[in-house]
DNA sequence: CAAATTTTTGACCGATTGGACAAACGTTAG
DNA sequence: CTAACGTTTGTCCAATCGGTCAAAAATTTG
């Protein structure tokens, strides 16, 4: 009848089950789902493995309870843009929420990365429900800015992706960005320009400012 | 004295290797390194593994041989990248190159996120050096662009990482565009829409044209 | 054809994997 | 203190992994 489901968590299980995470989290985002092994994980959680087996009956379900908390973490950026305000400054915030996400929590960044790679096996559903719900809602906002003259028009999807892209790269393909920009010279200067460039990119573009080809020669 | 590497390749050596790689390819891209077994290269070849180990020794040397061909094709469209033409022309055309490998290879996109996700353990010393050399080499073009007042002075190095980001979005993430944008009618008006997407910002950015924030109010 | 060589296969191996289990150990409430 | 419950551990297991090997089969060469 009443079986260990039903059954409160003790005060250790909460505990534990914290710790277990967190090492997971280290190890799947650095490895894959496959290429990571519970030893790994229970080693960087400080347990034995059938200890370890004793929260988490299995290796999927550390990596659904990983997934599920991420999202909601990973998707709040996004909830965030919000109607009211300025257009570009409420875009060029959340452009900078998501570079800060990537700064401060990369390992969470390469963890989806991983899964979408594979083809979200574990997550589909919720990329075509929950995800494309709120993509969607907040496209429709973005064209409510174009149809007001407020931002150029343009496709908010791909405008979205983008952002995504630009940003969760810095995290994603963080080894490539040290590799080619060299060794930091401390402070967070690498963050700082990518913030400057994000923003000119998305607000500004390319092209030379008006000035210049506004002036007819003679 | 004579060992087996100095002999000439065989006619079915060639084509069996070739066969190979390209499931490796296939099954590489999908599931990551550590993700695939020998076992599944092999079926995917039509050949059994011992069969597959005949001609590569080691899972390690069909990904190195993998890797290496890849690096070629990868950079061959940022080594066109030219200083002659116009820089704008010439900007469009690169972001255009890389957008149609997302599209035509994306399996190769794939097999290269996966490395540097889970930190380029195999090809980091390419990426400090021919790469990075290669980056440089273009950022200093760039540079000379800006310098000319061609485009808008910015950080070439973060120009490069965001064409990259964007376009390599729609292989790497290609799952996520799919579930968000629906089931696609036909075509490759997807693709049409992202390339034209792409230009827009990479051109014009999101102000809205000078026009309108031009006239000074009264 | 026959010998030499290359290719393919089945059987096998040790290591690692995810996971089961019962026994030992701790903790806590009555 | 003790009984009940929660936690930890050592041992074990079957499956899978990358890889070996000798012998069979196919191919090439003279």
């Amino acid at each position: 009848m009443d079986t260990k489901a039903l059954r409160p968590r003790t005060r250790i299980q909460t505990e534990k089950r914290e710790l277990i995470l967190e090492a997971a989290l280290e190890v799947f985002s650095a490895h894959g789902f496959r290429g990571s092994t519970i030893d790994q994980i229970a080693e960087a959680a400080g347990m034995s493995k059938p200890n370890l087996l004793y929260y988490f009956r299995r290796k999927e379900e550390i990596h659904e309870t990983l997934m599920q908390r991420l999202l909601d973490t990973w998707l709040a950026p996004l909830k965030e843009l919000d109607d009211i305000g300025d257009p570009l400054t409420e875009l060029r915030s959340y452009i900078r929420r998501k570079l800060e996400m990537a700064r401060d929590f990369p390992r969470e960044s390469r963890l989806f990365a991983n899964e979408i790679l594979q083809g979200a096996p574990r997550i589909k559903p919720m990329l075509e429900g929950e995800l494309k719900t709120l993509v969607d809602e907040k496209a429709e906002v973005i064209k409510g800015w174009m149809r007001a003259g407020k931002i150029v028009k343009t496709d908010p999807w791909h405008l979205i992706f983008s952002i995504w892209a630009t940003t969760q790269h810095y995290a994603d393909f963080d080894v490539q960005v040290r590799a080619v920009l060299g060794p930091d010279r401390g402070g967070d200067g690498r963050f700082e320009d990518a913030a400057r460039f994000l923003e000119q990119l998305f607000v500004d573009g390319l092209k030379p400012p008006c000035t210049t080809p506004r002036v007819q020669p003679s």
